[in-house]
DNA sequence: TATTGACATGTAGAATCTGACATGTCACGT
DNA sequence: ACGTGACATGTCAGATTCTACATGTCAATA
């Protein structure tokens, strides 16, 4: 039920239209959860129907703001405070790293460097997105965990990558 | 199609019964990818028909010991080399810290301090399978980035917490 | 010897999610 | 006037995952 909350909590935060969640889903909430479209407007249809949240704007190109009802806030603050989290996650890059060992020195080096990479483009985005802020924003900390935990990602795998190198995975490219 | 891959390394690491494959997606692999027995003992059935893994022991309790074939492996080695890693991730915990602005100061407080318990307890875990370690080990330095990636987690939570009291989450419980 | 709990494997139906298909609007540049 | 690309919403079949049901073994202990 966690893509139902998320909905519901990005429509707390600021009144959307499905295809502008579906990119909300691809930016900020890219490091917590993924949904598609086809996913967002069946689910914001159910939201409506249930009376959690309602249109509250028709726009250009058939486009529909939704924002919460009342009983939409009510069951996204008993999810955040009385339901138990679920800690059990999904990531498959995290599958890989447990799993790099099982690679010759050579390609693990080259794994550890596509993921280098990877994690230096989050850093700048979050970097510039830092940058960007309202000096009130009330996101500000979220985005300091994100440069915090990628540091740290960054520097154990420039270090894995550093070792793929010593045990024979070695030259430049 | 994660799942596979993931059954395919553990396999690759050790030999294993759907039992036991169980509990270690909930033990080594829980940060990582999730999975109940009622999917691992199909997926086992199926890697077996294809042919990338085969019984290599049957044992007590009727139990199956599973283990991969050449053909297991290859598959495994182009996964991990060839094909581009899926970065989207499913984590309801990162939710909830993207969402906890939309509690009450007192609630939020609960909320973090919740996590910070959580993380506590990973961490001990954590120490206890460091210490636990072979020496020549290759898990090593996995171990070593859940350690550092918790010490974050747990600094910035502690600050969250603290926030949250002075902003009127105050007072003891 | 009866019970309990960990060990061990499986299936079925429902819910969730993906990838592809489908349709149409609107602004901008050529 | 035409094409292109971003905007915008939807559906559907198939794959993946979850919850619950179902069955049986074996060791320890009361």
């Amino acid at each position: 039920m966690s893509l139902r909350y998320a909905i519901l909590g990005l429509l707390a935060r600021q009144p959307s239209s499905g295809y502008e969640l579906t990119r909300k889903f691809d930016s900020s909430l890219r490091t917590a959860w993924h949904a598609q479209h086809s996913q967002i407007y069946p689910e914001l249809a159910k939201l409506e129907a249930e009376g959690l949240a309602e249109i509250i704007k028709r726009g250009a190109r058939g486009s529909k703001t939704y924002g919460l009802t009342e009983s939409g806030h009510d069951a996204l603050r008993h999810w955040l405070v009385e339901v138990a989290p679920d800690r059990s996650q999904r990531n498959e890059s995290a599958v890989r790293l447990f799993l790099t060992q099982l690679m010759a020195p050579r390609e693990r080096r080259l794994a550890f460097e596509r993921d280098l990479a990877y994690v230096h483009q989050q850093t700048a985005e979050l970097r510039l997105i830092k940058d960007q802020l309202a000096p009130d924003e009330p996101f500000a900390p979220q985005v300091e965990l994100g440069l915090r935990t990628n540091a740290v990602l960054s520097a154990w795998l420039q270090e894995q990558a550093d070792a793929a190198t010593r045990e024979g995975g070695d030259g430049p490219q």
